[in-house]
DNA sequence: CATTATGTTCAATATTTACTGAACAGAATG
DNA sequence: CATTCTGTTCAGTAAATATTGAACATAATG
């Protein structure tokens, strides 16, 4: 592993505490990012970022459960190996949404305890209306998205090469 | 203060914790939602959350830097009084999305640092590409807020009449 | 100018959270 | 069945973060 590439594992792990992962989750992701092979063994992980047995067995779980990691088997070896999860563009926008419809709930039931009618009511009603039609309206953005997607990245391919 | 709002201000408390603000910050802002007064001291809030003058000092500066409080001034009265700040939604949601555009800017970083044009570095170009799409696209989503939410907001008022 | 009111600052403390490392469990191997 | 390999668990520790509380600054009041 470079020295480049070792600075950015650290730089990941900084980049997603900013998400609310663990600066270990963040490692990890930057190391399968990187990394250049098709999968990691748990063992090639706990070397690359010099971490405890203990801490990469719970941060891979943990990147598997909100699926940005997958576990791979592979015949005639009892290693388990981790590689990168494709996971969809809409699914991670959604999961964060999520966080917004409890907002919304949250102003909603500060709402309803109150006893006047005033400008904090209003104005927790039209920021709570507005992430739930949010959370419906993202559909339609992400078919969009679909719809668009081939042409948007051609094109940032394009500019790219243009750039070298 | 009846208990049943000093509960709300706790949940509230801990329902901003998971947007990565302070729990003070979200009782705060709890009290000022459910307090039912145009604005309120410094004092009051200390009185009412039973928290320190350093913590109510720091955590209203935090909250009137994100624009969620606004100090008030009072003529004939030299405390400062704080209130709930008319945000727009469309600047809560933005300031969220600035982190997608950083995880983004990470991806892209992550892939320059490849030797190999892998399944990976395309997952990181799709994804990237997406939240940067994402970023334009979101002015449109808000336009279209602005054009409906009249009939949206007074949609869901009516439906809460009738559910009395 | 002394006193009081209002808020800020910051060192100390409390609390929370992440991480380590050693003991453990289970499965494969010889 | 003993041994090795792979990974999990969890108590203890380290590190980060939030909160307190006392000292301080500033401005208004008498």
């Amino acid at each position: 592993m470079t020295e480049k590439k070792l600075q950015y594992i650290e730089e990941a792990g900084m980049a997603f505490e900013l998400f609310g992962m663990t600066r270990m989750a963040g490692r990890i992701l930057g190391y399968l990012i990187v990394c250049d092979k098709e999968s990691v063994s748990f063992n090639e992980i706990m070397d690359a970022l010099k971490a405890s047995k203990g801490s990469i067995s719970g941060t891979t779980k943990q990147l598997i459960t909100i699926g940005f990691v997958e576990p791979v088997s592979l015949p005639g070896d009892r290693k388990t190996y981790y590689r990168i999860s494709n996971l969809k563009v809409g699914s991670i926008l959604k999961a964060r949404i999520q966080l917004f419809l409890k907002f919304a709930d949250v102003l909603d039931k500060g709402r309803s305890l109150k006893e006047k009618n005033d400008r904090v009511s209003e104005w927790t009603l039209e920021v709570s209306s507005f992430y739930k039609w949010f959370g419906d309206e993202i559909d339609l953005v992400l078919q969009k998205w679909e719809r668009e997607k081939e042409n948007i990245i051609k094109q940032k391919t394009e500019d790219n090469e243009n750039k070298l």
